[in-house]
RNA sequence: GGCCCCUUGGUCAAGCGGUUAAGACAUCGCCCUUUCACGGCGGAGACAUGGGUUCGAUUCCCGUAGGGGUCACCA
C-alpha cells in the first residue's frame, strides 16, 4: 500500500491534474499585462475596503490591458446569506466597475477560467488534493476538535507556539495502511498539508507594496480540504489564483503573514508564484486608536450608504484613487477633465499604512465632481437617487422638469461654478425654497439680519415691488436700482463707503440685499439673487415679495 | 505573549544623506465693487523618542515607546 493507493481511496473519482492544466492554459495577453481579481465572500455586506481593492486591482488590469475578474469565495456555508452575489455584482456595476470575467449575476458567469464560485470548483481542488497526497505531500488527519483543543490547551499550558506543526502533528506520520484502514472503518479525517518548513528558517519576501518582508518559514500542516469536503481559503487560492493565471494577488494585507504558507502550497503544487501586493485597510479614529473600519460601528464602512447618501460615485473612486496613489491629486488638477483610467497608477507607490478615512476630503470631492456637471447630469443623476431614497424630490422634480433644470443651472457651467452639493441628499434643502408649492404654501421664518424695524422693512419691500423691481432689467441695472433703493431708505449706495464712516448710514446696499434675499427665499445666504430672480420670474417674485409683507403685518 | 509591519502638521501625504521639509483637505486672516458657495493672496501648524554611523541625519543602523496585523476544519 502506497501513496497512491491512499489518494485513490479518498478520492476515487478525481481527474488527473493534467486535465485542468490543459482546460485553464496560459492567458494569451500582451506583455506586461496584469491579471487581478476581486474574491469576497458572499455576506450580502460589501465593504469600502472591499471597494478599494477592487478599485486598484482593476485599475492596475485595465492599465495593462490586463484582466479584471470576480471570484466568489463561498467556501464556508455558515457565513452564506441569500442574494449575496448579486450584492457585490450590483455594487460594482454602480460604481462602473464590472468585472472582465466572473459572476454577473448570483449564478451566472462570463469567461474561461471559470468556475468563478469556489462551491463549484469542489472537484477541482480535489484533483489537486489528491495529487498532493500521491506525492506524500498531504495526508489524511484523524484528529478530532476535541483532541485538537486539548493539544492546544497543553501548548497554552506550556507557553509553546500553538498548532498542528512538528510533534504536534499526529497524523503526519501514520502509516499510510493505518490510514487506509481507519478510512475504510469509516473514521471522520479531514486532509492536511505536510509542510516541508522549519520553523527556524527564514524566507525572504518581496512584496509589491510592502517591500521586503522576512518571515520565519511555515511549519504548520494546515487543513487543505475541511470535512464538508470544501477547501480552505489557503488552498483555494493557491489552485485557483494559479487555474485562473492570476499574476498580482492584489488583496488586504490581513494576509500578509499568510504569505510563507501561500508561498510553500505554490512550490509544492508545482505552480509559478505570483506576484503579491498587500493593501493597509482604510482605518478609523476611535477615541485617539486607529481601528479598521469596522461593519457593525460604523455606517461609513458599508458601500450602501454612499449611494444611500447619494455621494457621485465618482467621488468615491476619486478619494479612494487619492488615499492609494497620493500623486493622483495633482494629476487630477492638472487633467481636470480627463477619465480617471487615463491615470497613471502605480501599485508599488501605495502606502504601506493605513490611512484614516476622511469624510470631509470625500465631501470636498463630491462637491468639485457635482460642480462639473451640466444641469441635466445633475438633473437625471439626483432624480435617479431620489426614485430610490426621497420620493418628495423625485415628484418635485419629476412634475417640474424644465423649471427644475433652470433651478439647477443657476451660477452652473461658467468658469467658477457653484461649488455647494456634496451630495444628492443636500440637494432638496439647496434649492427647495425656489419651488412656489413649497414656498408660498408654507410658514416661512424670516430673519432680515440688520433691518429689525417692521416699518422699515415693509417700506423696503414695498418700494421695491412697486418702484424699482422690473423683471427684463439686464444685471447691472438690476443692481444700480438696488443701490437706489438703499439711497432712498438712507442707507449707504456703497459697502465700500460705508465701511469708510459707518456712523453716517444705518447700514449699507448690502443690508437692503439681505432684506429682499430673505423675503424671497426665507434665506440669507443663497447663489445669485438676480438669477434667482430671473428663474423665478415676475409673478412668483411680486407674490413674494406680498406674502414677506402681509407677514410683517401680522 | 510569539512572529511580522508601521510611525513627517488635525487628516491624506511628497521626500530616498546637505531642502527656507512640497502639495491637498480642514483651520485662521485679507481680497473678490450685496450674502453664501467658488476663486485669489497670506498665516498658523510636522519629521514619536534615545543612542549610534557620518563633516552632516527626516532620510542609514540599534534600542524604547506607541499603533496595526496575525497566530481556526473563517475568509
Amino acid at each position: 500500500m502506497n501513496y497512491k493507493d491512499l489518494a485513490d481511496l479518498i478520492f476515487p473519482n478525481a481527474k488527473e491534474i493534467a486535465y485542468y492544466e490543459e482546460k485553464y492554459p496560459e492567458r494569451n495577453l500582451p506583455e506586461g499585462a496584469v491579471v487581478t481579481r476581486f474574491a469576497p465572500s458572499p455576506t450580502g455586506f460589501v465593504h469600502v475596503g472591499g471597494l478599494y481593492q477592487a478599485l486598484v486591482a482593476r485599475t492596475v488590469a485595465k492599465k495593462t490591458e490586463g484582466v479584471f475578474f470576480l471570484r466568489v469565495e463561498d467556501t464556508d456555508q455558515k457565513r452564506e446569506v441569500e442574494n449575496g452575489v448579486t450584492g457585490i455584482v450590483n455594487s460594482l456595476k454602480d460604481f462602473d466597475m464590472a468585472p472582465d470575467e466572473g459572476m454577473v449575476t448570483e449564478i451566472d458567469e462570463i469567461g474561461n477560467y471559470g468556475p468563478y464560485k469556489q462551491s463549484s470548483r469542489k472537484e477541482i481542488y480535489e484533483a489537486y488534493a489528491k495529487y498532493l497526497i500521491e506525492q506524500g505531500k498531504a495526508y489524511p488527519c484523524f484528529a478530532s476538535s476535541e483532541e485538537l483543543e486539548e493539544m492546544r490547551a497543553k501548548q497554552e499550558a506550556a507557553k509553546i507556539r500553538p498548532g498542528y506543526y512538528g510533534v504536534w502533528a499526529k497524523y503526519r506520520n501514520l502509516p499510510v495502511d493505518e490510514a487506509i484502514e481507519k478510512i475504510k472503518n469509516g473514521e471522520d479525517y479531514i486532509i492536511r498539508f505536510r509542510s516541508p518548513g522549519r520553523e527556524d528558517r527564514k524566507i525572504k519576501h518581496k512584496d509589491v507594496i510592502k517591500g521586503n518582508v522576512d518571515f520565519p518559514e511555515n511549519d504548520q500542516d494546515i487543513v487543505i480540504i475541511k470535512a464538508d469536503g470544501l477547501p480552505t481559503y489557503h488552498f483555494a487560492h493557491a489552485v485557483d489564483d494559479h487555474l485562473m493565471r492570476t499574476t498580482h494577488i492584489i488583496r488586504s494585507d490581513e494576509w500578509l503573514s499568510s504569505v510563507p504558507l501561500h508561498l510553500q502550497l505554490f512550490q509544492e503544487l508545482g505552480f509559478k508564484v505570483p506576484k503579491y501586493a498587500h493593501i493597509s485597510p482604510i482605518m478609523k479614529n476611535d477615541n485617539g486608536n486607529k481601528r479598521k473600519l469596522s461593519k457593525r460601528k460604523d455606517p461609513e464602512a458599508a458601500v450602501s450608504y454612499y449611494k444611500e447618501e447619494g455621494i457621485p460615485t465618482d467621488a468615491v473612486k476619486e478619494y479612494l484613487l487619492n488615499i492609494a496613489n497620493s500623486t493622483f491629486e495633482n494629476w487630477r488638477r492638472a487633467n481636470p477633465d480627463k477619465n480617471i483610467e487615463e491615470f497613471d497608477f502605480q501599485l508599488n507607490k501605495m502606502s504601506v499604512s493605513g490611512a484614516l478615512f476622511d469624510m470631509v476630503k470625500l465631501l470636498d470631492i463630491g462637491k468639485t465632481v457635482i460642480s462639473k456637471m451640466t444641469a441635466e447630469q445633475v438633473y437625471a443623476k439626483s432624480l435617479e437617487w431620489a426614485k430610490e431614497y426621497d420620493e418628495e424630490l423625485a415628484t418635485l422634480f419629476e412634475n417640474n422638469k424644465e423649471y427644475s433644470l433652470k433651478i439647477l443651472g443657476i451660477e452652473r457651467g461658467n468658469a467658477k461654478p457653484r461649488k455647494d452639493i456634496s451630495k444628492w441628499h443636500d440637494l432638496k434643502n439647496a434649492i427647495i425654497y425656489m419651488y412656489d408649492n413649497e414656498f408660498l404654501n408654507r410658514e416661512i421664518q424670516y430673519d432680515y439680519a440688520k433691518v429689525s424695524r417692521k416699518e422699515e422693512i415693509v417700506k423696503i419691500l414695498n418700494l421695491y415691488k412697486e418702484k424699482y423691481f422690473h423683471i427684463a432689467d439686464d444685471k447691472q441695472t438690476w443692481f444700480d436700482k438696488i443701490k437706489d433703493l438703499a439711497e432712498e431708505v438712507g442707507f449707504a449706495r456703497e459697502v465700500k463707503e460705508y465701511k469708510k464712516e459707518p456712523e453716517k448710514w444705518p447700514g449699507h446696499v448690502g443690508d437692503i440685499s439681505t432684506v429682499l434675499r430673505v423675503a424671497l427665499t426665507g434665506r440669507q445666504n443663497t447663489p445669485d439673487m438676480y438669477e434667482i430672480m430671473q428663474v423665478l420670474g415676475k409673478d412668483s417674485v411680486i407674490a413674494r415679495l406680498e406674502k414677506a409683507i402681509q407677514n410683517e403685518g401680522k
